[in-house]
This record gives structure tokens, C-alpha cells and sequence, in this order.
DNA sequence: AAACCGTGGGC
DNA sequence: TGCCCAAGGTT
């Protein structure tokens, strides 16, 4: 397993020795429920612009959420500010290593928190994201596909499976999310190029139908609250001044809808002003 | 705890 | 084409 991976890991940005504890954190945020591909160019303009977490607190949370652009969950840069400002003022501007720690900041869960822990400090922690959630379902489960996720079993298990040392189990916790990102996927799962398949269950079971509960799937997009929010936010993240209503008429048809996503959007913290002053992006 | 929250690539 | 999927988190 360790083997593989030390074969075939991909080169990634945060991958790199010496790769900052905050490149760490700001990879980890950008790649919720984004591809690696769309995060890589972004991450190092962030991270030449931002060096440090004092840095991104100095900028006003309308330049993150610009610098942001179309990665998605525009809410993410915005904790991801949130976060640098906690680290700057309470954490003397270095990023938490304890895992309790980094769960208190903004926008870090169970996965973000360990994995920042692990892959920027070398702790040993279980680290389970879709990718481990799939390959330990199949491996060690013998089911095609991971149920809803649930910390209180998806964390255990991937400790049972975890060695006792400290490198090896960071090593490991890479391994196996690599192995579920490049061959164990989810649709066409590589199994002839395995470095496990004489050891999972699903292939020694030959390969059977998932039978139980499978992770809800997501809502359609298209016609969506969260199409016409991503549209208005793009209308704001191009202009300098504030945005008047009119202006984000055109963007959608239906009014009621609109004004749901407009007010949505003021709740969340993403945008800010009234029909008198126009709207804008939070701290000018 | 089910629902919500963007965007784009692959097939 | 439309659907599935993607290094999840918050409410």
C-alpha cells in the first residue's frame, strides 16, 4: 500500500517538502467537493498572494471571495477569512495542530481537521474523505459503494486499519485516498491494477450489488436557488461598485426566485447593502 | 438529521 | 444530452 503510493502519488503543490502548514489548510479547504484539477492553479495564486494567515486577514473578506472566483461554495472563502483571522489574533498566526483546535475554526470538519493535522504535522489520525469511505466499503466492507457518511463508524474503521506508527499511518492515510482517487473509483474501479486486490472483500465476494443505504444524491442543479445565488454572485464579484436591483434582474427571470437568492445571499454573509445603497461584496 | 450550498469535467 | 461525481461543512 505504502509501497504503491510511493510509486505513484501524484506530484501535487502540497505535496512539495517544506509546504507550508496554511498551504495545507488552504488546499484542504478549496478541495471540498472540488476536483484536484480546478484547485492547483488556485491554490498557488492564493498562497503567492496570502503567504500567511495575517496576510489573508489584512485583505477585506470581498477580495478572498473574488481571489475565489468559480471554484464554488463561495461560503468556503469566506470561513476559509474567518479562519486566517481566528489563526492570526488567537493561534499567534500558526496554524492549529491539534485536531480539537481546528475544529473550532470556521468552515473545518471531521475530514479538514484530521487532514491538516496528518498531512501538514505528521499526527497519527484516521483521515476519511469520499475517496477512503469508497475503498474501505469495498476492501475491507465488501460492498460496491460507501453508505451515507457517518464519523461515528467511518472514523473507527479507518483507525482499525491505520499502523501504529506515526509516519506509516500518515502514509497510509494518503495511500488509501489516492488508491480511491486514481483506482479504486467510483464508476470504473481499476482492479487489475490494484496493489489490494487480493486483499478486498468486494473482489473476493465477486463483485456484488450494492444492496444497502446509498449516500443521498445531490439536488438538481439547474433551476436551482443555488444556480440563481451563483449567478448573482458573479454579477458582484465582476463589479467595483455597489450592484443596483435592476442590474441583477437580467441575470434571472423569475423575481420571487431571485429576491430568495438575493436575501439568502445577504444572510450568508456574501453580500451586503439594501435597494437605497446597492449591493456589494462583504468589507467593500 | 435531512437539506442546502457552486461549478465543471467525464461519459 | 442529462446525469453522476467531486480531498465536505453547516444548519
Amino acid at each position: 500500500m505504502i509501497t504503491w503510493f510511493r510509486r505513484e502519488a501524484r506530484d501535487l503543490p502540497w505535496r512539495r517538502p517544506g509546504f507550508p502548514a496554511w498551504g495545507t489548510l488552504v488546499s484542504e479547504i478549496m478541495l471540498q467537493q472540488t476536483q484536484v484539477a480546478r484547485v492547483v492553479p488556485r491554490l498557488e495564486a492564493w498562497l503567492t498572494r496570502w503567504p500567511t494567515p495575517a496576510d489573508l486577514a489584512a485583505s477585506p473578506p470581498a477580495d478572498a471571495v473574488r481571489a475565489w472566483d468559480r471554484l464554488g461554495y463561495p461560503r468556503r472563502a469566506l470561513a476559509l477569512h474567518a479562519a486566517a483571522t481566528a489563526i492570526a489574533t488567537d493561534h499567534g498566526n500558526v496554524v492549529p495542530r491539534d485536531v480539537d483546535a481546528l475544529l473550532a475554526l470556521p468552515g473545518i470538519g471531521d475530514y479538514t481537521a484530521r487532514a491538516v493535522a496528518v498531512f501538514a504535522y505528521g499526527d497519527r489520525h484516521p483521515v476519511v474523505d469520499v475517496n477512503v469511505r469508497r475503498v474501505l466499503a469495498r476492501a475491507v466492507l465488501g460492498q460496491g459503494q460507501p453508505g451515507p457518511a457517518k464519523a461515528k463508524h467511518d472514523l473507527p474503521l479507518m483507525e482499525s486499519v491505520l499502523p501504529a506508527d506515526r509516519e506509516d499511518a500518515a502514509a497510509t492515510n494518503a495511500a488509501v485516498m489516492e488508491l480511491g482517487a486514481l483506482v479504486c473509483v467510483s464508476r470504473a474501479p481499476a482492479c487489475d491494477a490494484c496493489p489490494i486486490a487480493d486483499r478486498c472483500a468486494w473482489r473476493a465476494a465477486g463483485y456484488p450489488e450494492h444492496d444497502g443505504p446509498r449516500a443521498p444524491r445531490q439536488a438538481k442543479f439547474a433551476g436551482s436557488d443555488r444556480q440563481v445565488r451563483g449567478l448573482i454572485m458573479a454579477e458582484l464579484r465582476g463589479s467595483d461598485v455597489p450592484v443596483m436591483r435592476s442590474e441583477i434582474e437580467p441575470v434571472w427571470p423569475d423575481a420571487e426566485q431571485r429576491d430568495r437568492a438575493l436575501a439568502s445571499l445577504l444572510r450568508d454573509g456574501l453580500a451586503v447593502g439594501d435597494d437605497a445603497s446597492g449591493y456589494q461584496l462583504p468589507g467593500v
